[in-house]
DNA sequence: TTGTAAGCGTTATCAA
DNA sequence: TTGATAACGCTTACAA
């Protein structure tokens, strides 16, 4: 077992006091001579020394850390917004710790103990299981601080999105632009408020232009998407497709093809996020786009800002979405 | 702001020294009057009473963490590589910090360094920027615990691995079984270990039976893929692809659909990684499959292993992978 | 059956 | 310019 060299050791290696040691570290040592200076941080990299972070942290009383919750990894959209966060976090030093919950109440109850444990100084949660009780249990009676973002909204606290009703309002807009008189609305079976909002937006300019909409409920995943292109074919007159998030419209795109239906030909689809994938597939996905790593920036930085300065006003950020043309959509032809 | 309550304050409450409420607290408590005990445990709950972890761990030189180290989340076999990883952890109550380098050395070893000053226990390396340096510089004299997997290959130490060699040559006897003759293969420009024992088996394969091949190299991605497109049109005769990853497919599947030429009649095209999108792309790709999410659970348990029994001698799991036919290849036809 | 006190590796206060 | 020393909240020998 091999010893952790301790500020101890790099202080009497240098032969001075542990005191001048953390100073000098910790850029507080201009009181010191050059000469000393040079020879701790000259030491520090020679014995390969690290602060221990458990008893730093304990004096301290800040982990340095920030949680951050996600319904799932894997989805590209939360594999960005996780991007634009690590960046952020590291420019002012923190940790992000990043937990997949996978819509599982009892795991996103487990992992935010978890991080309370840790003394984290703040969390970002995405994911919506559980988020009420959990906040007034456990993040609240801790003095916690903590960003709701996606999937949850607030009345109260800090605020991070992105304007869901007009997203929802540009893509009802350019399907109907484009002639569609019927519609079919994939959506999730278990609406969080921001697809709410997002489906409103849909909903009222269809009802503006009169044009007629079917409602087909699915798991928004790739498979669910893929499924529901079962119930989307007994619809009678559809032209057009809204998924409600880009991974769905991926699982349609499959569920199309293997019945011989053509995107855009008998099918204009429009889906919502703006993951990378999007361009990828053939034809390529006309979409809404959110500045999904810019949320994460925000995100993070709001967040921080809340940590460092808990008195501060109630931050609000809302980013744009906006509609990004490709060739899935197209004029309707009779 | 609140102040946190202490092990003091508990024991205070509860009339009765530190020591005691500790070892109650721990499961050390037999020794205590059954009074005592209740006592204790009833005022915790109520004083909602949590150990701080920076002085739990500041003595006990455990954080009961492990960190992982991937080269990018947001590649879909590094998430479900994480999956596995989170879910053995969580098992065995650690916590699992994630981050993403993005094959960059300097960004590695940043967060490397992040990692250990956190006192991890140990760490996964699924991510090759830097390694042999850091592990040298950081981790040895640290004496922390690592497992290296998928980038990067070890003779010595623990060993997750998939037969990469095999793979290569399942992916080529396949094309060739199929009576492809002149073969192209996508690869890195930045070849890892186990990539190049893939590319490899490959290549004996298609000796072995006298098939040509032709090699491209481009960045394992999307994007990577997509624009090697234009180097693989010039080649002549070519009738099959092999891309080293999946990933690197899906960026094939673009360029070729934009340049009129149709999968799987023009060009066999065969994959490797086996991630779920491969079953959505049409037409679906036929690909060798890794399974990843066990490959992330033996090697939280592989090293979980380590960290608990230090003196155990060399693990070495060695996982399967197997040919996986879809729609993306067929037979020949001249 | 319980408690005292040392010690973990740091930072911060204050005296030298 | 520097260095003792207390303190952070916890676990654990060792006493009682």
């Amino acid at each position: 077992m091999v010893r952790k060299v301790t500020i101890n050791d790099l202080a009497q290696a240098a032969g001075t006091s542990v005191t001048t040691v953390s100073q000098i570290l910790n850029g507080k040592g201009d009181r010191f001579s050059s000469d000393t200076r040079k020879r701790v941080l000259n030491l520090k990299v020679e014995m390969n020394y690290v602060p221990d972070f458990n008893a730093r942290n304990l004096i301290m009383k800040s982990a340095q850390t920030i949680g951050v919750l996600v319904p799932n990894v894997g989805n590209p959209f939360f594999s960005e917004l996780i991007k634009g966060i690590q960046a952020i976090a590291r420019e002012n030093q923190f940790i992000p710790i990043i937990f997949s919950s996978n819509h599982d109440a009892e795991l996103e109850k487990y992992y935010i103990e978890k991080l309370v444990e840790r003394s984290v100084s703040g969390l970002i949660i995405a994911s919506s299981a559980s988020t009420s009780e959990v906040i007034d249990e456990i993040l609240k009676p801790n003095n916690i601080q903590y960003l709701l973002i996606d999937e949850n909204t607030v009345e109260t606290g800090d605020t991070v999105e992105t304007d869901d009703y007009y997203g929802g309002q540009l893509a009802a807009q350019h399907l109907i632009d484009l002639g569609h008189q019927k519609i079919a609305m994939m959506i999730s079976d278990d609406l969080t408020n921001n697809l709410r909002r997002r489906l409103e937006g849909f909903k009222d300019s269809c009802l503006k232009n009169k044009t007629e909409i079917f409602q087909i409920e699915a798991p928004m995943t790739k498979k669910g998407g893929y499924e529901a292109v079962a119930d989307l074919v007994n619809l009678s007159g559809v032209t057009a497709i809204f998924t409600i998030n880009d991974e769905m419209a991926v699982g349609v795109y499959r569920g199309l093809w293997e019945r011989n239906l053509k995107i855009p030909e008998d099918f204009s689809l429009i889906g919502y996020d703006g993951i990378e994938w999007g361009e990828y597939i053939s034809p390529k996905l006309t979409t809404i786009k959110q500045p999904i790593v810019e949320m994460g920036k925000k995100s993070a930085e709001v967040l921080l800002n809340r940590i460092n300065n808990p008195k501060v006003k109630k931050q609000t950020v809302n980013l744009p979405v906006e509609l990004v043309v490709r060739e899935s959509t197209q004029r309707i032809r009779k």
